[in-house]
DNA sequence: GAAAATTTGTCCGTATGTATT
DNA sequence: AAATACATACGGACAAATTTT
């Protein structure tokens, strides 16, 4: 928690960065001992600031449902959460969390078909044109929404995964249904940006809310590209881990 | 660049949030067909804001030395960067982006000696109160900044690493001198999160930028932990690719 | 070369948001 | 709760430099 100042006139609310950094704290286990954030006064003389800008702070925070402040106790920490999701060959949303929560699910929340564009073409290796499906799911974890994704499929093999997505809920049941027994994860670009409109409403973010983006390549065991997909993730919820 | 649009009232300035999507834009080529960023009055259009927010964008992008305006022609495009960062088995520095720079260098900031924490002693698998070496160093690619990282290693194998590092500036090259001829990387966590005071020294980022942090662990070809490092990359400049 | 159009630079003022006291 | 100071954002007007006509 000590360490970094707090940046003034920088076009980042000191509100907006105090609530960040405190969030990243809790998600840290730092005040795991009380189950507490510390009192106003004593986070206003850690951060230099006046005790209504940690009022603000606190008061995005409990917007988010992290913490609740109630009078003559203190703030209580509602949540802290960051999976750690790994990536390897054969990465997949629910496997791979699913022994950190007690439910995952996905759900999709659209679907439709799209032309090919010089980007999506040359990741699956289709010529421009070709009709692809576009799945637009949301990842949850024990009901909160953990990862955003818009996936592309080439048409010609998948063109009803979104209705069998819809029912089973599993790229990988629908992929199995549909004559790919498996699939490997070919590669991953991980970049991070802030949340986007979108971001906020799907995830269920406050604004200028960090995203982990991954873009992910998966193809069958004949290395044919069956699936890419951009995957979206709140940043302070999920962590990537990469074992060779 | 068309997309998202800007929240209001969200502790994020709007010219911070238009200049983080320009540079995004800029980093992804889209301009590259003039060199130059589209004149203030077509971006104050499209953001939907004044162009006096516009021009606020833009001068803390010129700040960054990624653009430069010129009076009467327009503003045009001075650096466009965002290298990819392999994260593999045989992860390094130099190597992985050998191929997109002309120069890539390793400059010692600190050095010190301290005993393994909880978490240190944990990931390189020595006891709690284990002397280890701690290195602070920072990656350059072309004169810029792009990593800062701190380094654990075990001091009684390699009590003498930040001198023969200072002298090669190559980490691969210190452990061979100290009895490593090779090593691989175990796992790599991803995070990411705001830059903190030192990142913004050290990366010569603007404040409310964003950092992805790998922690990382390599160990001999033996299995035993070598170096456990986390290292602070600024999220604009890099992105990184997992292949498997 | 001259005029017009385009584009950045600077100035004025006003309203609202942020932070402190 | 209120007063104060500063940052942010907007609107308009004009100047200066460059390109286009």
């Amino acid at each position: 928690m000590v360490g970094q100042k707090i940046q003034r006139q920088t076009g980042v609310a000191l509100w907006r960065q105090i609530a960040d950094r405190i969030r990243t704290s809790i998600s840290h286990g730092d005040f795991d001992e009380t189950g507490m954030v510390p009192p106003e006064t004593t986070l206003a003389l850690q951060f230099g600031v006046n005790r209504h800008t940690i009022r603000s702070a606190l008061g995005a925070l409990a917007q988010e449902g992290i913490v609740r402040a109630v009078q003559g106790r203190g703030t209580l920490i509602e949540r802290k959460e960051r999976l750690s999701f790994p990536i390897s060959k054969r990465t997949r949303f629910s496997q791979g969390i699913g022994d950190q929560v007690r439910e995952t699910r996905s759900v999709l929340l659209a679907s439709s078909e799209e032309p090919a564009n010089a980007e999506l073409s040359g990741q699956l290796k289709v010529d421009v044109g070709t009709k692809l499906v576009r799945l637009e799911t949301l990842g949850q974890a024990d009901h909160r929404p953990v990862s955003r994704a818009t996936s592309w499929f080439p048409a010609d093999r998948f063109g009803d995964i979104a209705e069998i997505y819809r029912t089973t809920g599993s790229i990988t049941k629908a992929f199995r249904e549909l004559g790919v027994p498996d699939y490997v994860r070919v590669v991953t670009e991980i970049t991070a940006t802030h949340a986007d409109e979108s971001d906020l409403s799907d995830l269920q973010l406050s604004p200028g809310a960090i995203v982990l983006v991954a873009q992910a390549l998966n193809a069958d065991l004949d290395d044919v590209p069956v699936q890419y997909s951009i995957s979206r993730f709140a940043a302070d919820r999920v962590r990537f881990t990469v074992e060779n």
